[in-house]
DNA sequence: GTCCTCCATGTGATTTTATAACATTTCGGC
DNA sequence: GCCGAAATGTTATAAAATCACATGGAGGAC
């Protein structure tokens, strides 16, 4: 509840990730609406987990497991896959980041007080990524899971395209 | 045409998939709706890319790119990874499979005949998998990209949880 | 027809992503 | 302090994807 009100007035009300905002405030709400989660839950919120997530919130991108790991080394601690994965398993399966299938990448959860099913906005020349928020199974999913009686219980919502920023600036369009 | 004409009374309206259909159907339609669009349009559609794309046909379920390769050396062509995965590269860029991002796998299109964005729904029991068309951007997403600028390219969109079929069979929920 | 070019395929090696398996340490309850 | 459970450290390996370069084959220019 101290996230969005320390923010200030270039706050959007929209997806955090594309528009400008006071982004120190990410990193400190991210952590503590961990703490506030984990202690509540009886979750452990141990160093590498706690790094893990502070590297993740530093940035409004996904990062691949093993640049999580080179910084992970850099900051002293272990420097096999399994540091990285387990670290970034807890955070998913509680809540406090999500997995973006199509980059095979992790980003910190922008929303880590409710629970959510989440949306993403890619953006392919800056790799900014968006998160909305989503209906368990709005839309077209919704529609032919009730149709057909399939049930859901995870959706993975995921668009690439261009994000508002880059849009504006044509000239760079031929960036790798 | 030819296609959704010729399946007779126990075709589902609906996503097909999980709904019992005549499957025959499924592999001849596809690879004839295939050979259309690619005379069409002036693209080669090769022994190799022919035999994946009836590969994928044959099961409306994903297929990762190592069983697809392990099928086509059992069929005498070669059997390196770069074989499979220009051929799916071919099959999915022009639009007849479609690689399910959250399990790393592919599959054949099941409306080859009209562009689409495709919404996939995924069960974690028998593993079929059943398309559903999608909207380019309906729901939580489209909203959130129209609220942001966002422009949309492309979307993932997959709902992974119980088909119909398993959900009646709940005494096999523990199998692997 | 011959050559030439483009595209597709064959092949070996490598990179990237992820997990298995097991030893060791740390935490919390008692 | 002791115990069991959870977390971490470490080695090895599996799975997914791409790179780089050689070879082959279809079609067009002439």
């Amino acid at each position: 509840m101290t996230s969005s009100s320390s923010v200030g007035p270039q706050d959007a009300p929209a997806p955090v990730g594309f528009a400008r905002h006071n982004h120190a405030a990410c990193v400190v709400d991210g952590l503590s609406a961990a703490e506030e989660r984990c202690s509540g839950e009886g979750l452990r919120f141990t160093p590498v987990r706690r790094k893990v997530l502070e590297i993740l919130l530093q940035e409004h991108r996904a990062l691949g497991a093993y640049v999580i790991l080179d910084r992970l080394r850099d900051e002293g601690f272990g420097s096999q896959p399994p540091i990285a994965y387990r670290a970034l398993d807890f955070l998913v399966t509680n809540g406090l980041a999500h997995k973006i299938e199509r980059l095979n990448a992790f980003i910190a959860c922008a929303h880590p007080h409710e629970p959510h099913a989440p949306a993403f906005m890619i953006c392919r020349l800056c790799d900014a990524v968006a998160e909305a928020q989503s209906g368990p199974a709005r839309g077209a999913l919704g529609a032919a899971a009730r149709a057909t009686g399939f049930r859901i219980e995870r959706t993975v919502v995921e668009a690439e395209g261009v994000c508002p920023t880059c849009a504006e600036k044509p000239a760079e369009e031929d960036r790798t």
